[in-house]
RNA sequence: GGGCGAUUGGCUCAGUGGUUAGAGCACACGGUUCACAUCCGUGGGGUCACUGGUUCGAAUCCAGUAUCGCCCACCA
């Protein structure tokens, strides 16, 4: 006993508890499926976008761990076949992005490195950066499968990559051609729209004049046409101009040829409907190698496609004197030139939509280039249809109408990226340029077509989109392509949690992919959390310096008390703002929990023989309050309704449990006239009820409930059901209500809530015990009052207590409660300040009842509401009729109120 | 341009037709009782953004308005 005392003699010291913790779970091989599925068991596989490689946890993170730690321990606990697998993801752009950066510290860069050369940096970096995260979520307590940890680059991935692949091109879903697309300059690579993030800006729209070409080809300096544009530079690579063919201004001019600045080129003016005549001066300079809607018309016009830029977007070859220039600097120098010679007719500010690349915020470019394509229109109409009817939910449901937005209105995916570190399209070149695709690791033998040997094909050196493997994930993880064991059992899977944000990326390709590859769901949930936020609703950012860092607030207050933090209080789809009264809350509660544990072991009686039979009101009222919560956390959390669940289990452990329940067991348990039987009793219900909070809270706070739970049932097993691993206990089982026991607790605590008020409103001494006087309602009160005293008197600091007070006695200042009335019998010159309050009191209950009788009078409602909402009032009539009979049973002093 | 969401006490949020709208924090007052001041007790504070409608009854359902936020969208 001294032991377990000691153990918990200080705060609760997260520091120092917690590592410890995690270490017992990995020892025990808690987090593992067990090696067979239980029998009788449900499954419950959570889907987890993995983290990128290269990060280091951020809050969102945290909030990822929280949230699906929480709903994997509560099944866990139900005793279902539950899985988390972890891993990472190897995030292609991202992760050249980062070590770009590095290795331009070290004086490199990926053309000075090379293709091999720079795998190889990459590999080393991955060494270092990959455990990282891991280390991290073990400070969150996340229970995931260490043993199936995988990654999106390792083996296993490749071969499912390749098998995907395979079969999406044996279906005729895949095909290449040359495509406008979104290119960014600075990470050398083509992005999808998703990664473009589209800015409002203010540019400038330039008025330029394009001369037309007289007989001999030479510009005639009299006779224009002025285009305008916001991009001048681009004007290098035009291949006409467009007006609109119902334009009178113009009409003329459609079929003759301008004159191309710098260049000469001579191109034709042609009629289009995309012109808008109302907009600059109804002129377009039509440039198709750089501009989507340029380059449709190009095509309707059967107009050339010139590129001007190279990958870095600086003017290229084609660019004439321009040759080598930066894009911008081009523009500068373009208007410039224009302007020298005349023929710049106007400038004015624009404003614009500008995307950037996401990764590196670069501005990103069209640019027209042979890609790879998986056509997605089957795909998507599938992964719609499963929403639809209902065969997987989001939750919250309003984000099921932004999928099928999305899904309707999807373009094909362009899964090539021109980079280096992602899995290689495993398509091969023969000299005639015929394409052979395998999910052969050593490539084909031959070309598919002619025959060709493998030592004449080359290999794609495109890699595959990120996003392509890890659409894979719910099911490359347990072994897809191949039909093992955990696809069998852990597929598909339950519930597939992310933010919302990635909605499109990740969720859209993992239920495209997985309905295409497997033909079933590959989640029957998608649980979308909100974004975290600083004060004030703004993002969280460095510059800001509004950042909680996770890892330095678990060093701090402890990690349950940051899990407490972000699931409480929060609702799947909406942002949350994170603020630090928050998360001193959460602090807050587990040190509230750390000390009722104090108490109840350190109130171990030596003896604990025979409990008495007949348990104590506050016993049967604590079980009924225990057995309603456990009730509603379970039906919350089988809603994915983590809030209520949380705040369903806060309520229970700190106001029933600690402020009532406790309090009152105090005087049952060092009560000088109370039997050793009893007191066991009290004391092992206490033990009792403690060891279920501990199951209700674990999912929560796993490490400081595990902590107790150690040396709860150490002290007293029967609390614990002996097993001596928390999270290895069952889930709580709701007891019966005890309707009886909830009503007379509340009238009791009622009471005492209402003695403590006219304490303080007559502005008595806290510390001072006071005579009590009361006049019980009814007979029956008066006996509940006797049973119910030993707690008024300790809870109300109220002694002696008078239950045969005469009404006539009664003072202004006096409490009507249920029980009857009662009223403090001290200091009459601080009573008065109570009188004002008192009548106040008074008059509400009339209010009440006025209220009611006339709600119950008017035959509409009566006749129209349920027979049980009007049972309800006249049930709340009849009591409070009888409290205020009560009233007026007393001479008031003076008027009416 | 289209769509979605939010608007409840000073702050952060619960509350989707039925008592007098709740909680935590903050605030005020009181507290040296042997679990806890990271605590205990008591209290003040909200015409539920606005307008109209449906209903016996609306924070809750419908329509519109306003403000804020987000997503989608190839007008030079």
């Amino acid at each position: 006993m001294s032991t377990t005392n000691r153990e918990l003699a200080a705060r609760y010291d997260a520091g120092a508890t917690e590592p410890a913790v995690y270490q017992r779970w990995l020892d025990a091989d808690a987090f593992a499926p067990s090696a067979a599925p239980p029998t009788g068991s449900e499954r419950f596989v959570i889907t987890q976008p993995p983290p990128n490689v290269t990060g280091s946890l951020h809050i969102g993170h945290a909030l990822v761990a929280a949230i699906e730690d929480t709903m994997i321990r509560y099944h866990r606990m139900r005793g279902d076949d539950t899985l988390w697998l972890p891993g990472v993801d190897h995030s292609g752009i991202g992760a050249q992005f980062v070590l770009d950066k590095i290795i331009a510290d070290e004086g490199e860069s990926r053309q000075s490195l090379g293709r091999d050369g720079y795998l190889a940096r990459m590999q080393r970096f991955m060494e270092e950066t990959r455990p990282i995260i891991g280390s991290q979520h073990r400070r969150l307590g996340a229970s995931v499968d260490w043993s199936r940890e995988r990654f999106t680059m390792d083996d296993a991935s490749a071969r499912a990559v390749r098998a995907a692949f395979k079969r999406l091109w044996d279906a005729g879903l895949v095909y290449r051609a040359e495509a406008l697309v979104t290119w960014c300059p600075r990470c050398r690579t083509t992005i999808s729209d998703l990664e473009t993030i589209h800015r409002d800006e203010m540019g400038t729209l330039w008025t330029i004049r394009y001369h037309l070409a007289r007989e001999d080809g030479t510009p005639d300096p009299e006779a224009w046409i002025s285009v305008a544009t916001t991009r001048p530079e681009t004007l290098l690579g035009d291949t006409a101009v467009a007006v609109h063919p119902d334009d009178d201004r113009y009409r003329a001019l459609v079929g003759r040829e301008v004159v191309l600045p710098f260049l000469g080129r001579r191109l034709p003016i042609v009629a289009d409907d995309y012109v808008d005549r109302a907009f600059g001066t109804g002129a377009v300079k039509i440039t198709p190698a750089h501009d989507p809607n340029d380059y449709e018309l190009g095509k309707r016009h059967g107009l050339e496609a010139i590129d001007v830029l190279d990958e870095e977007a600086r003017i290229n070859a084609a660019g004439g004197e321009f040759v080598g220039r930066d894009r911008y600097e081009a523009r500068e120098a373009i208007i410039d030139r224009l302007r020298e010679n005349g023929d710049l007719e106007g400038e004015r500010p624009h404003a614009m939509v500008v995307g950037h690349c996401e990764r590196c915020g670069t501005v990103v470019e069209p640019r027209l280039s042979v890609q790879w394509f998986i056509r997605v229109a089957p795909l998507a109409e599938r992964a719609l249809a499963s929403v639809r009817e209902g065969r997987t939910r989001i939750v919250p449901a309003h984000f099921e109408k932004v999928y099928a937005h999305w899904m309707e209105n999807i373009h094909d995916w362009a899964v090539g990226r021109q980079l280096w570190w992602g899995h290689r399209i495993p398509a091969w070149f023969c000299p005639d340029g015929h394409v052979t695709v395998t999910d052969a690791e050593a490539g084909p033998d031959a070309c598919v077509e002619c025959g060709s040997p493998a030592a004449k094909l080359t290999q794609e050196t495109d890699i595959f989109d990120t996003w392509f493997s890890s659409g894979l994930w719910p099911f490359s993880t347990l072994g897809w392509p191949d039909a093992t064991p955990d696809l069998a059992r852990f597929y598909p899977t339950s519930v597939m949690e992310t933010g919302y944000d990635i909605l499109f990326f990740w969720v859209a390709r993992m239920m495209m992919l997985g309905l295409f590859l497997t033909d079933v769901e590959p989640f029957h949930t998608v649980y979308l959390h909100g974004m975290i936020r600083a004060e004030g609703g703004v993002k969280m950012s460095k510059t800001k310096g509004n950042v909680i860092d996770p890892i330095g607030m678990i060093d701090e207050i402890g990690a349950d008390a940051l899990r407490y933090a972000l699931v409480a209080g929060t609702a799947p789809g909406s942002d949350m703002r994170l603020t630090r009264p928050k998360l001193d809350g959460g602090r807050n509660f587990t040190n509230k929990l750390w000390n009722a544990a104090r108490f109840v072991v350190g109130a171990r009686p030596e003896r604990l023989a025979t409990p008495a039979d007949e348990a104590t009101l506050p016993e049967r009222w604590i079980r009924s309050r225990l057995a309603d919560t456990i009730g509603r956390a379970t039906r919350a959390l089988d809603g994915l309704d983590l809030a209520g669940y949380a705040a369903a289990a806060y309520d229970l452990a700190w106001s029933d449990y600690c402020d009532w329940f406790v309090e009152m067991a105090k005087v049952d348990l060092r009560a000088p006239d109370a039997g050793d039987d009893a007191v066991a009793r009290t004391w092992l219900t206490a033990a009792e009820v403690l060891g279920d909070l501990l199951r209700l809270l674990h999912p929560l706070l796993p490490f400081v409930t595990e902590s107790i739970w150690a040396v709860l049932t150490d002290v007293e097993p029967r609390a614990t059901g002996g097993e001596p691993l928390l999270i290895r206990a069952p889930w709580p089982v709701a007891g019966a209500a005890d309707p009886d026991a909830e009503r007379e607790a509340t009238a009791l605590t009622g009471l005492i809530r209402d003695v403590r008020n006219l304490r303080t409103a007559a502005g008595l001494p806290a510390g001072a015990w006071l005579p009590l006087h009361v006049v019980p309602a009814s007979p029956a009160d008066r006996a509940r009052l006797e049973a119910g005293v030993r707690y008024l008197g300790p809870l109300a600091r109220v002694r002696p207590i008078d239950l045969d007070a005469a009404a006539a006695e009664r003072p202004a200042a006096a409490a009507t409660s249920q029980l009857g009335v009662a009223w403090l019998g001290a200091d009459p010159v601080a009573a008065a300040t109570a009188t004002e309050r008192a009548a106040a009191r008074d008059a509400e209950l009339r209010a009440q009842v006025d209220r009611i009788r006339t709600l119950l009078a008017n035959p509409s409602f009566v006749d129209r509401a349920p027979a049980q909402v009007v049972a309800k009032e006249r049930g709340r009539l009849a009591d409070l009729e009888r409290q205020l009979a009560q009233l007026t049973t007393r001479s008031v002093s003076g008027g009416d109120s």
